[in-house]
DNA sequence: ATTGCGCCTGCAATCGATTACATCAAGGTT
DNA sequence: AACCTTGATGTAATCGATTGCAGGCGCAAT
């Protein structure tokens, strides 16, 4: 009783018209006289009728999708940020296909792949270190759909992008410590070439000079985001004759590992140094101490960026100026930072 | 200058050849010969060639991508599943489209809408909880892709599933409380009408029952595998006149949700009370006390998910019987257990 | 009664790739 | 020389929905 899915003009015979008005009664509906339509809904419930998105999309000349990548879908940082651009994506009917962009990183043909349009209306990227040759595909080609960065972003500022106010966050961590009485402060940064990090330190760097606080190279601590650098960054911090009394660390996870090395050794934070992270994932207000972090509007990031991606595509061709928003963040006052020690 | 984007016609015309070949020279090399193959190939590369998704999966009959269903996005929890989805599927070509059912979990219709075989080829379902009358569309529909649970499960045996061993990883748990010496051992569980819960729950009561531990119904706390409901559950706990000296909880979030809530009422852990999690997310190791808990294969039950379901796409027309994997999990004994107290 | 206008509907082309079947050439067999 | 086999290629139908265009109908204005 193998049964084929049913097709528009299953419905049309039922309800005795036309494929074109089944068509237009199921997409279009206010074209069509009020009776025909009640029929053909009719005859599309009994039948179950479902459309054929390769048909469709074949016809419309487009793919129904919007490509996102991800530089590591393992971190949790940007499972929201996926949660909001789906919300967003699902609402305008467009399906949401994820690529590990670290995955992928090993095959940038793969990458192109992903780029065109024969596969994604759009594309959000969530990864600002593409491979040039791909950014490059991506200018020139026409055959490229619309991308919007989020959160992380490009050098080039022909893409339009999403972020978050990085450098104004740095900014206030350090007047944080500053109005504790810190004058004798360490950052923890991210990986080197990463634009990220790039904006927190440059931040970080500016509220030290602004504020009369030295910025010492034996201060600066190299990590990249991740809770083993905040391990590394500990031991750093360990083997300094002169330390800093609090570290600025550029990743919540960064500033778990270091806390949690420096337990490890019988340092206590805040009593020891005070320790300011990024980010405010979940479980920062439930660590031991409780973290005081910058926290970054993520679902927001992913929301904006779908968002603006969406109107791009409802955009006649070419018609929007390249755009790039930035979105406030927000210090939260936690109990990992104290006042400077006196001595 | 638009141009619009190459087609296979196109290819064929530089090559000298139909449009036919062209296909076969792209998709079934060995089946042309060597020279047409080559200028083929090169006739591809000068255009820049791309097939167009839509026509060739209207024609195969096919969609090119496979549904993954999340309970909830923003759990860190599921992104390291999705990530060995991710490997397993773009090796096999497919793209993955992730639908985050609590969004949909509103909308039923838009749910079936997914799982109807023109939008995918197979479903891998994350969220065990799906209504029944998806479930009832799913089984009794033709028009229903394969679909494979991960995870969580349904109590319905006829969908297959790949999952951690959670009873056993809770015998574990507890059979590590009993060697500590713990006999007063409190269980915080997960919302009720979960398969995991209801998974870890007995093997929880099997080993204590088994070990000669009393199950106290006052030493039973509820929850929702959430922070916060583990810091309802540290409340209950200090309400407690006759408090358990262990507590097992079935997800490491409400383990430090518990533990920090502890904390702030100065009960240190595990001086006080010992404290077991389960899943072994990212920071579990490095949480202060560095949390014991059970380790599930996260990636494994992506990657194992997945290629359950190529097995069975790749498999003639219902060739495959109903398939449940489980895989081993694993006790990290770390410092958030230690000896019951002797009083 | 004729004309004109709007509204609804149907016809048929179209999107681009795949593939069953037909064709054709070359080489081998008797 | 007639016939068969094998391998390579082309022809054309096909997947299912959408949509430009044209036609038909009813109603109102002249």
């Amino acid at each position: 009783m193998e049964m084929r899915a049913p097709r528009i003009i299953d419905v049309a015979r039922i309800a005795g018209v036309s494929t074109a008005t089944v068509s237009r009664a199921l997409s279009k509906p206010e074209t069509v006289a009020e009776t025909t339509r009640i029929s053909v809904l009719a005859a599309a419930e009994q039948t179950g009728y479902r459309v054929n998105h390769a048909a469709r999309n074949l016809r419309r000349q487009r793919t129904g999708a919007i490509v996102v990548l991800v530089p590591n879908l393992g971190n949790p940082f940007f499972s929201e940020i996926l949660a909001g651009i789906e919300v967003m994506l699902s609402r305008a009917d467009l399906n949401m296909l994820v690529v590990d962009t670290g995955q992928a990183h090993a095959k940038p043909d793969l990458m192109s792949e992903y780029l065109h349009n024969t596969r994604a209306d759009g594309i959000i990227a969530l990864d600002g270190w593409l491979p040039d040759s791909v950014l490059a595909s991506v200018r020139d080609s026409n055959a490229s759909p619309p991308i919007v960065f989020a959160c992380e972003w490009t050098a080039d500022p022909s893409f339009a992008s999403v972020r978050a106010d990085n450098e104004g966050g740095a900014r206030l961590a350090i007047a944080h410590l500053k109005a504790l009485g810190h004058s004798k402060i360490g950052i923890l940064s991210g990986p080197p070439d990463n634009v990220l990090t790039m904006a927190r330190g440059t931040g970080a760097r500016d509220a030290m000079l602004g504020g009369g606080i030295p910025v010492r190279d034996d201060f600066m601590f190299d990590g990249d985001f991740t809770l083993d650098s905040g391990v590394m960054a500990a031991h750093a911090w360990l083997d300094l004759p002169d330390r800093p009394t609090a570290v600025f660390c550029a990743s919540d996870q960064m500033a778990f590992g270091f806390i949690s090395e420096l337990a490890r050794s019988g340092i206590s934070v805040p009593r020891s140094v005070s320790v300011v992270g990024f980010d405010d994932i979940d479980i920062a207000g439930r660590y031991i101490p409780a973290l005081t972090t910058v926290r970054q509007p993520r679902a927001g990031l992913g929301t904006s960026a779908a968002r603006m991606l969406l109107d791009r595509l409802a955009a006649p061709e070419g018609g929007l100026p390249t755009e790039h928003l930035m979105l406030d963040v927000e210090l939260i006052v936690r109990d990992s930072t104290g006042a400077a020690p006196s001595g």
